[in-house]
DNA sequence: TATTGTTATACTCTATAACTATA
DNA sequence: TATAGTTATAGAGTATAACAATA
């Protein structure tokens, strides 16, 4: 760092003991590459997930998917409807359950979300350029490791 | 998983190839472990990084935290005077800058930092259960040579 | 009784813009 | 001119509580 720099970098001191610290740091380094990417597609982190989800899964309902992503189902409406409203995703009664919303991707969505699928993997190797092919791949392993102990 | 579960579980898809989501899960388990030990302490993980900065260095300014911990000045504003009115943190002149306050923590700020950073170290062996010493040992490591290559 | 989708409402965290007092 | 602290304001993202329709 330049020796006339006004504003001195702080001592973070124990935060850099601290795993909770470097995985924020990481998050959101890797939530702002995410959202550069996708700037064309204009697709949130939290709509690609509810997408991935549906394309994994066409038909499921609007509980189902809050349920998958530790949501509440209020909190679903309007992203459903922020993606219906863009044409990517339809509503579509459901043929077993009167009460629920059968979700499916439209031709576009299906096009959008492989667009979005490939620019969340360059996003990805943006996030990890500094590590090598093997660390990376220690990396997500660990990752993996800790989130399934976590039951989340 | 039960048989007689009515909710099955969702195929994430390609999420589970996606550094991103392994890190935000990662994260959001770190935070809800945070926030459960904090809980006696009711210091937020945002307040735990200021109380930490100013720990570490005594009289530091308000937008010197701020550019440490990413967030503008005008967010601190908020955050310091919760600091305050709880009586952990107190705003002194700066004796070299009439624009400033010096940032300390007051003795009963001290004694509540000290109990967080300790329950915080706890918080941290909860997220890292899953993992061997040699395994937390590696994900912290990967995690800071990401970091530092992102320049956060 | 329980669940689905919905609405109303509120809370947290964050940012931008503009102001003042200093530098 | 630029910076420090502050205020007003707004935008995400989230939650809780209640409701009608349906299971």
């Amino acid at each position: 760092m330049s020796d006339t720099a006004k504003k001195k970098a702080q001592n973070i001191g124990p935060l850099n003991d601290l795993m909770t610290y470097h995985l924020r740091r990481a998050q959101v380094s890797s939530f702002n590459n995410f959202t550069a990417a996708m700037s064309e597609t204009q697709i949130t982190p939290g709509q690609f997930g509810v997408i991935t989800l549906i394309s994994s899964n066409q038909g499921l309902s609007q509980s189902a998917v809050a349920r998958a992503l530790g949501v509440e189902r209020s909190t679903m409406v309007a992203v459903i409807d922020g993606l219906e409203e863009r044409g990517l995703v339809v509503r579509k009664p459901s043929l077993t359950d009167r009460r629920s919303n059968a979700l499916e991707l439209s031709e576009k969505g299906k096009q959008v979300y492989e667009q979005a699928l490939e620019l969340a993997h360059q996003a990805d190797q943006k996030t990890t350029s500094a590590l090598s092919a093997e660390e990376t791949i220690q990396l997500v392993t660990l990752l993996r490791k800790l989130n399934s102990a976590a039951g989340i």
